[in-house]
DNA sequence: CTGTTAGCGCCTTCAT
DNA sequence: ATGAAGGCGCTAACAG
């Protein structure tokens, strides 16, 4: 790979020059431009962008930490970061932290070691060790669809899960159910949090009595769904509904109680959330919330570079919109079950 | 962020003795590298990874195209590559290209540019720009699933395709099958061609007549598969069972079918390609061909170091064993269809 | 408009 | 065992 030092040989110019015709090229006279692109041809000149960096401070990179990689409703995220980023000159950095904090401080630490200039996190948790976390307080981070516990706060994009389990309720509840189920993911998180604040809310509003040991779950898989489904269809008095806190756990839970011979939704109705692609051609297709995704990764590139860019933030929170999509897995319910 | 001097300081000690105590620890006596870990600490330092790199020539990162990140297949793959190369102490770069040349181009480029030091490829394209060409013959490249055409061979890490495909025929065949529909992904691709090599060898060996214009598709999503079934069973000539190049087909494929009234597998047997998660809970289950997606991941990070360290390759093609799952989607032909 | 010069932060001989 | 000094490739004043 030839350095700056060839092409300012074959085009008989100084280094600056060749800096300048890459980055300012108003600023060198044509003739001279197109002797240095003439040179840099013939020499298979490519910039050598760490370099650059080292001099600029700027490594143009974000991090993406991500829980884990094969859920799809993190794809659609992470493709809406790479184009936004893409588009803005940057590139991107993945981790798959596998929820384990060893990967996460290790991964989280890249941008420390100026790897890259920002955090995208679309997890929880702290990512840094403590050992870190004065340093991190410099770092630009920002959380999607959830929000990192600690005492400082982090800008988050996220949806209004409250009212997105409000309305799934509200839809559950106008069908006549009034004994239900809930398959949770991770309990310590805020949307957990929120979102079964949303399901209670309603509870409360109609007076639908509801115990908590009618919760189940632990995880967003589908290992977890069909677990979850068969605890609950064992409780004394078994739910007609069941929210699903991720459309993974729901695509369990819905392969568990077919195999437990009930029909979904005439015996049970079954809702998810995030509304990833295969839901909408699964049997019945999926009632779920339609998060915008794509649109919420692209937004937290568009934040995480404002403060890069010491650009003030107007809020610290982006609240996106929610879409409820009410397909077949919910129906009235049945009176003889 | 601190750098170097700042630790000089803190430690009354010159930078060569700090970068050794990092690099060399062996080298410095154990005095001093307490002292210095002590002004590291205090000081709050980070190597700089760019400066160090800038030195080295070495990067120590790799690029990941992909045609497709919602592709929950490649998605096990990346989840092998980035595992491999976090223990490697690499870093990942992800590029989505969406297929676009220029955005391949665009991305390929960084390793051109240092900022990574190796490339993975999933796709059958030379990802290369034509100006960069001759400037990628230096640069480690490896493909994974698929064969990059052009003239040079650049290693592979690939399954045997054409003996997979021959398995699932064989299957379908041993249920009494005579009537055959294919459902295609894009068919310049040297994977293409295997596959279909593959299930027209069986053909042969039964005589089995197979007429080129029931494969159809051209692209490897759900919606192609959706329209892949309609087409089919249009013909003149019903298929009683269906080849999905993907999993993601097979997906849209038995959901048409289940629209046009037909059951599967009772009156059509549809089986896929790949085992993404998700096949298993089908309604019904899919056949389909496991591939050891996370193991090839792991290969191909593998092997691009050795490329990267000099390491002579012992082959230039890998070829992982596949695995077929008979599963619920295929059965016995309905001689009354 | 162009060249000279002085670093960016780190690594690495070469001395001591 | 440690320090001084030069340089990796590039950028950014500052001159001219």
């Amino acid at each position: 790979m030839s350095t700056v030092k060839e092409v300012c040989k074959l085009a008989g110019v100084s280094t600056a020059t060749v800096s300048r015709t890459l980055k300012n090229p108003e600023r060198v006279s044509e003739k001279t431009r197109e002797r240095v692109f003439k040179a840099m041809q013939e020499s298979g000149y490519r910039p050598n962008m760490l370099a650059s960096s080292v001099k600029t401070g700027k490594s143009n990179a974000l991090v993406v930490l991500v829980p884990n990689l094969t859920n799809p409703f993190f794809l659609k995220i992470i493709q809406g970061i790479e184009q936004a980023a893409q588009e803005k000159g940057y590139s991107v950095l993945l981790g798959d932290t596998q929820g384990e904090p060893e990967r996460e401080n290790e991964i989280a630490s890249m941008v420390l070691s100026n790897r890259a200039d920002g955090l995208i996190h679309l997890d929880h948790s702290f990512p840094f060790s403590k050992s870190d976390a004065h340093l991190a307080d410099r770092v630009p981070v920002v959380s999607v669809c959830e929000r990192i516990k600690g005492d400082k706060e982090f800008p988050v994009i996220e949806l209004d899960n409250y009212a997105a389990t409000r309305s799934l309720a509200k839809h559950l509840v106008n069908y006549g159910h009034r004994k239900f189920g809930i398959i949770a993911g991770q309990e310590e998180s805020r949307i957990h949090h929120d979102r079964l604040a949303g399901i209670k809310g309603v509870f409360a509003d109609e007076e639908i009595p509801f115990d908590d040991n009618m919760i189940v779950g632990g995880a967003y898989s589908i290992e977890v769904g069909q677990e979850g489904a068969r605890e609950l269809m064992a409780k004394p008095e078994r739910p007609t509904a069941i929210f699903c806190f991720n459309d993974d756990i729901a695509i369990g839970a819905i392969f568990e109680l077919k195999k437990l011979g009930l029909r979904v939704p005439e015996d049970v109705s079954v809702v998810g959330f995030d509304n990833i692609k295969v839901t909408a051609f699964m049997d019945p297709p999926l009632t779920t919330i339609d998060q915008p995704a794509h649109e919420m990764g692209r937004k937290a590139v568009e934040v995480v570079l404002q403060i890069i860019n010491n650009v003030p933030l107007r809020r610290n929170r982006e609240i996106f919109p929610f879409n409820i999509l009410e397909r077949e897995s919910s129906g009235p319910v049945n009176p003889n079950f």
